[in-house]
DNA sequence: GTTCAATTGATGTATATACATTTATTGTAG
DNA sequence: CTACAATAAATGTATATACATCAATTGAAC
């Protein structure tokens, strides 16, 4: 693909800042697009899936809806709405937390465990083969992204 | 911030290649919640203010729903429907293309252009704002990207 | 010239995002 | 104890995404 200039169509940028903003709107859709099509045969969204990594990351404690938003990718998203979904399917159970009703037990079950166990194959080797990156480039570029954020 | 580790309270990745995925989501979701600021004031969502930008880069000449959709950072999107909303705000026209009747004619008004034109000077300060790296992490930051895509 | 495939855009539907608002529960001030 | 503020999650709404499908127009084969 090469260029993001080629890739947009576009030949100049106002600057570099602007030039980087597009560049990554840009890669952002070009791994999500790759991402999606691997989770699409289980009926999983990115976002979904991303919950389904969470949950499992808590190792068996249970985290609330709150727990839950501040963890993902899309900061503003709707945690509870993809609880349900999960949950539709079997992927997670909720509960009313005994010490405090306002807030709820999230927990990933076997079942979703056992998927992103499955999924995780086809993720680790799409990863690989899209992203055209060395070990050291990858870290340069974990680097470049942790300090843009300051 | 700081690292993408403490950023999602997540310690471990599997790889490098699945950091550098989560790390570039995150930081783009940075980056939008931040544009978007920028341009609800106006009415504008991140993608009307894209599509607004390609239609400038065309400098008066009309480009079809297919031009721009190719253009679009969001490949998979809908551009028939964005450029109604802007058609609705008098920020594009639209017509019939006169040798073939299938395809239409989108051009940027006036009103459009000089929109764009007001939210430069802030777009460009916001950007410079929150993107904490100079001029040759920016450029080294492209080039990885370019990169990554192959 | 008629038929049929290809192209272009519009429309339908399910999902997700980006909020604002509402409901339920808890904590606290008087 | 009661009233009210604060917290946690659920719900409502507009927008956008990710497709699939449809309708109109054009082009090409026969």
């Amino acid at each position: 693909m090469g260029k993001i200039e080629e890739a947009i169509k576009q030949s100049e940028f106002k600057d570099s800042y602007n030039k980087v903003v597009v560049n990554l709107l840009y890669t952002h859709s070009y791994l999500v697009n790759f991402q999606t099509a691997v989770l699409k045969p289980m009926d999983l969204s990115p976002e979904q899936y991303n919950v389904l990594r969470i949950l499992r990351g808590q190792q068996g404690k249970p985290a609330t809806i709150a727990a839950i938003q501040e963890r993902m990718l899309n900061t503003m998203s709707n945690a509870s709405r993809l609880v349900d979904k999960l949950k539709a399917k079997d992927l997670v159970k909720r509960d009313e937390c005994p010490e405090n009703r306002r807030k709820v037990d999230v927990l990933i079950t076997e079942k979703g465990l056992r998927l992103l166990e499955s999924l995780e194959p086809e993720i680790v080797a799409i990863n690989k083969k899209v992203i055209h990156l060395e070990e050291a480039e990858l870290s340069l570029l974990n680097g470049l992204l942790d300090k843009l954020r300051g």
